[in-house]
DNA sequence: GTTGAGCGTT
Protein backbone atom coordinates (compact mmCIF):
# COMPACT_ATOMS: atom_id res chain seq x y z
CA UNK A 1 0.00 0.00 0.00
CA UNK A 2 2.97 2.44 -0.18
CA UNK A 3 4.93 1.07 -3.47
CA UNK A 4 3.60 4.55 -5.05
CA UNK A 5 6.17 5.76 -7.90
CA UNK A 6 6.95 2.07 -8.42
CA UNK A 7 4.32 1.59 -11.61
CA UNK A 8 4.04 5.00 -13.40
CA UNK A 9 1.41 7.04 -12.68
CA UNK A 10 -1.53 5.16 -11.94
CA UNK A 11 -4.36 7.14 -13.37
CA UNK A 12 -4.67 11.09 -13.58
CA UNK A 13 -7.85 12.24 -15.01
CA UNK A 14 -8.54 14.37 -12.59
CA UNK A 15 -5.94 14.35 -9.97
CA UNK A 16 -4.87 17.24 -7.76
CA UNK A 17 -1.12 17.36 -7.88
CA UNK A 18 0.41 18.62 -4.86
CA UNK A 19 3.82 20.15 -4.98
CA UNK A 20 5.68 19.51 -2.00
CA UNK A 21 9.15 21.79 -1.61
CA UNK A 22 11.84 21.91 1.04
CA UNK A 23 11.51 18.54 2.21
CA UNK A 24 14.72 16.52 3.55
CA UNK A 25 16.52 14.36 0.92
CA UNK A 26 16.20 11.42 3.48
CA UNK A 27 12.04 12.45 3.47
CA UNK A 28 10.24 9.31 1.70
CA UNK A 29 7.04 8.96 -0.09
CA UNK A 30 6.07 6.77 2.76
CA UNK A 31 6.80 9.71 5.38
CA UNK A 32 4.92 12.01 3.43
CA UNK A 33 1.63 9.33 3.04
CA UNK A 34 0.64 9.52 6.29
CA UNK A 35 0.85 12.71 6.58
CA UNK A 36 -0.99 13.82 3.02
CA UNK A 37 -3.59 11.09 3.84
CA UNK A 38 -5.04 12.15 6.81
CA UNK A 39 -5.85 15.51 5.62
CA UNK A 40 -7.68 13.69 2.21
CA UNK A 41 -7.31 10.95 -0.20
CA UNK A 42 -3.97 10.62 -1.65
CA UNK A 43 -4.19 8.56 -5.37
CA UNK A 44 0.18 8.79 -5.25
CA UNK A 45 2.78 10.43 -3.81
CA UNK A 46 6.15 10.40 -6.32
CA UNK A 47 9.25 11.81 -5.20
CA UNK A 48 11.39 12.48 -8.22
CA UNK A 49 14.87 10.76 -7.87
CA UNK A 50 18.70 11.08 -9.45
CA UNK A 51 19.06 8.81 -12.12
CA UNK A 52 22.20 8.38 -11.53
CA UNK A 53 22.77 8.77 -7.59
CA UNK A 54 18.96 7.63 -6.71
CA UNK A 55 18.65 10.27 -4.35
CA UNK A 56 15.85 12.32 -4.17
CA UNK A 57 16.10 15.78 -5.07
CA UNK A 58 14.40 17.55 -2.57
CA UNK A 59 10.80 17.61 -3.07
CA UNK A 60 7.51 15.49 -4.09
CA UNK A 61 4.58 15.16 -5.44
CA UNK A 62 1.52 14.63 -3.55
CA UNK A 63 -1.86 13.43 -5.77
CA UNK A 64 -5.42 14.11 -4.53
CA UNK A 65 -8.37 13.17 -5.24
CA UNK A 66 -10.78 16.06 -4.56
CA UNK A 67 -9.53 19.28 -5.10
CA UNK A 68 -11.26 20.73 -1.69
CA UNK A 69 -8.91 17.90 0.56
CA UNK A 70 -5.89 19.24 -1.27
CA UNK A 71 -6.66 22.48 -0.84
CA UNK A 72 -6.72 21.92 2.88
CA UNK A 73 -3.59 19.57 2.98
CA UNK A 74 -2.34 22.56 1.48
CA UNK A 75 -3.20 25.02 4.22
CA UNK A 76 -2.34 22.41 6.63
CA UNK A 77 0.49 20.52 6.01
CA UNK A 78 2.19 24.19 4.44
CA UNK A 79 4.80 25.21 6.64
CA UNK A 80 4.70 21.49 8.87
CA UNK A 81 8.00 21.02 10.01
CA UNK A 82 9.23 17.25 8.47
CA UNK A 83 11.98 15.46 9.89
CA UNK A 84 13.09 18.74 11.31
CA UNK A 85 12.46 20.66 8.54
CA UNK A 86 9.08 22.84 6.82
CA UNK A 87 8.07 21.79 3.95
CA UNK A 88 6.36 23.79 1.23
CA UNK A 89 3.18 22.40 0.20
CA UNK A 90 1.29 24.22 -3.15
CA UNK A 91 -0.15 23.08 -6.44
CA UNK A 92 1.86 21.81 -9.32
CA UNK A 93 2.00 24.18 -11.87
CA UNK A 94 3.80 22.03 -14.66
CA UNK A 95 2.80 18.67 -15.79
CA UNK A 96 5.85 15.93 -16.79
CA UNK A 97 3.84 15.16 -20.26
CA UNK A 98 1.51 17.92 -22.19
CA UNK A 99 -0.90 16.88 -19.33
CA UNK A 100 -2.39 20.26 -19.11
CA UNK A 101 -2.88 21.48 -15.42
CA UNK A 102 -4.84 24.38 -14.09
CA UNK A 103 -4.74 25.29 -10.13
CA UNK A 104 -3.18 21.82 -9.61
CA UNK A 105 -6.29 19.98 -11.74
CA UNK A 106 -4.87 17.93 -14.56
CA UNK A 107 -7.40 18.77 -17.60
CA UNK A 108 -6.85 16.57 -20.73
CA UNK A 109 -7.18 19.14 -23.57
CA UNK A 110 -8.59 17.50 -26.80
CA UNK A 111 -9.92 19.97 -28.85
CA UNK A 112 -8.75 17.87 -32.08
CA UNK A 113 -10.55 14.45 -32.26
CA UNK A 114 -9.73 14.07 -35.80
CA UNK A 115 -6.25 15.09 -35.13
CA UNK A 116 -5.48 11.48 -36.71
CA UNK A 117 -7.45 12.30 -39.87
CA UNK A 118 -5.48 15.43 -40.14
CA UNK A 119 -2.63 14.90 -42.43
CA UNK A 120 1.16 15.99 -40.57
CA UNK A 121 1.68 19.59 -41.43
CA UNK A 122 4.98 20.28 -40.85
CA UNK A 123 5.07 23.73 -38.64
CA UNK A 124 9.11 24.96 -38.74
CA UNK A 125 7.99 27.92 -36.73
CA UNK A 126 6.58 26.67 -33.35
CA UNK A 127 9.85 24.76 -33.45
CA UNK A 128 11.76 28.03 -33.58
CA UNK A 129 9.75 29.27 -30.89
CA UNK A 130 10.32 25.83 -28.77
CA UNK A 131 14.35 26.43 -29.35
CA UNK A 132 14.21 29.70 -28.44
CA UNK A 133 12.59 29.20 -25.19
CA UNK A 134 14.86 26.31 -24.71
CA UNK A 135 17.93 28.30 -25.03
CA UNK A 136 16.85 30.30 -22.38
CA UNK A 137 19.38 30.44 -19.39
CA UNK A 138 18.45 27.02 -17.82
CA UNK A 139 20.02 27.93 -14.49
CA UNK A 140 18.00 26.11 -12.43
CA UNK A 141 20.21 24.47 -9.39
CA UNK A 142 23.52 25.22 -7.83
CA UNK A 143 25.19 22.09 -6.57
CA UNK A 144 23.51 20.09 -9.15
CA UNK A 145 24.37 21.87 -12.18
CA UNK A 146 27.06 20.03 -12.74
CA UNK A 147 25.30 16.94 -14.02
CA UNK A 148 23.25 19.21 -16.71
CA UNK A 149 27.35 20.39 -17.45
CA UNK A 150 27.75 16.76 -17.79
CA UNK A 151 24.86 16.34 -20.61
CA UNK A 152 25.73 19.78 -22.36
CA UNK A 153 28.59 18.15 -22.96
CA UNK A 154 27.54 14.89 -24.11
CA UNK A 155 25.44 17.35 -26.65
CA UNK A 156 29.11 19.15 -27.47
CA UNK A 157 30.16 15.69 -28.43
CA UNK A 158 27.08 14.89 -30.73
CA UNK A 159 27.38 18.26 -31.98
CA UNK A 160 31.20 17.86 -33.14
CA UNK A 161 30.85 14.22 -34.15
CA UNK A 162 28.40 15.49 -36.73
CA UNK A 163 30.47 18.09 -37.68
CA UNK A 164 33.32 15.72 -38.32
CA UNK A 165 30.88 13.41 -40.01
CA UNK A 166 30.20 15.94 -42.23
CA UNK A 167 33.57 17.38 -43.36
CA UNK A 168 35.87 13.80 -43.53
CA UNK A 169 38.76 16.04 -44.34
CA UNK A 170 39.66 18.05 -41.37
CA UNK A 171 42.04 21.10 -41.82
CA UNK A 172 45.29 20.59 -40.08
CA UNK A 173 45.33 24.22 -39.18
CA UNK A 174 42.25 22.84 -37.40
CA UNK A 175 43.42 20.01 -35.43
CA UNK A 176 46.74 22.11 -34.06
CA UNK A 177 43.98 24.74 -32.63
CA UNK A 178 42.28 21.82 -31.03
CA UNK A 179 43.22 20.38 -27.33
CA UNK A 180 47.28 20.09 -28.64
CA UNK A 181 47.98 23.17 -28.48
CA UNK A 182 46.94 23.28 -24.23
CA UNK A 183 48.16 19.62 -24.23
CA UNK A 184 51.53 20.67 -25.84
CA UNK A 185 51.55 22.92 -23.37
CA UNK A 186 51.03 20.79 -20.37
CA UNK A 187 53.74 18.44 -22.26
CA UNK A 188 56.18 21.12 -22.06
CA UNK A 189 55.90 21.51 -18.79
CA UNK A 190 55.98 18.28 -17.63
CA UNK A 191 58.86 17.83 -19.73
CA UNK A 192 61.01 20.00 -17.24
CA UNK A 193 60.40 17.38 -14.46
CA UNK A 194 61.83 14.33 -16.08
CA UNK A 195 64.86 15.90 -16.57
CA UNK A 196 64.59 17.05 -12.63
CA UNK A 197 62.24 15.03 -10.96
CA UNK A 198 61.75 11.47 -11.16
CA UNK A 199 60.95 9.46 -14.43
CA UNK A 200 58.66 7.37 -13.25
CA UNK A 201 56.12 10.23 -11.63
CA UNK A 202 52.61 8.73 -12.62
CA UNK A 203 52.87 5.38 -11.81
CA UNK A 204 50.24 3.00 -10.45
CA UNK A 205 49.26 2.96 -7.18
CA UNK A 206 51.55 0.48 -5.94
CA UNK A 207 48.63 0.24 -2.84
CA UNK A 208 47.14 -2.17 -5.13
CA UNK A 209 44.05 -3.06 -2.54
CA UNK A 210 44.67 -7.16 -2.18
CA UNK A 211 41.77 -7.87 -0.15
CA UNK A 212 39.08 -5.72 1.88
CA UNK A 213 38.16 -8.22 3.93
CA UNK A 214 41.62 -10.05 4.34
CA UNK A 215 44.06 -9.21 7.17
CA UNK A 216 45.69 -6.33 6.73
CA UNK A 217 48.65 -7.43 8.42
CA UNK A 218 51.62 -8.76 6.71
CA UNK A 219 49.67 -10.23 3.71
CA UNK A 220 50.63 -14.23 3.71
CA UNK A 221 49.42 -14.08 0.29
CA UNK A 222 51.89 -11.38 -0.35
CA UNK A 223 54.61 -13.38 0.70
CA UNK A 224 53.44 -16.51 -0.96
CA UNK A 225 53.57 -14.26 -4.61
CA UNK A 226 56.91 -14.10 -3.69
CA UNK A 227 57.90 -16.96 -2.90
CA UNK A 228 59.24 -18.53 -6.14
CA UNK A 229 60.56 -15.19 -6.82
CA UNK A 230 62.23 -15.51 -3.41
CA UNK A 231 63.55 -18.70 -4.14
CA UNK A 232 65.13 -17.53 -7.34
CA UNK A 233 66.15 -14.24 -5.51
CA UNK A 234 69.91 -13.22 -5.82
CA UNK A 235 71.43 -10.61 -4.15
CA UNK A 236 73.59 -8.78 -6.50
CA UNK A 237 75.25 -5.39 -4.76
C1' DG B 1 28.92 12.13 5.19
C1' DT B 2 28.20 17.33 1.99
C1' DT B 3 23.76 20.78 -0.92
C1' DG B 4 18.45 23.86 -0.68
C1' DA B 5 15.92 26.72 -5.77
C1' DG B 6 12.63 24.40 -7.91
C1' DC B 7 8.05 21.25 -10.91
C1' DG B 8 7.32 14.51 -11.82
C1' DT B 9 7.91 8.64 -13.03
C1' DT B 10 6.08 3.91 -17.11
Amino acid sequence: MSHFGRSGPPDIRDTYSLLVLNITFRTTADDLFPLFDKYGEVVDVFIPRDRRTGDSRGFAFVRYKYADEAQKAVEKLDGRNVDGREIRVQFAKYGPNAERIHKGRIVEEVPRTSDRSRSRSPRPRYRDREYKRRSRSRSRSRSRGRHERDRYHDRERDYRRSRSSRSPSVSPDYRRHSGRGKYDDERRSRSRSYSSGSPIRRSPSPKRSSSPHSTPRKGSADEKNHEPSSHSRSVSP
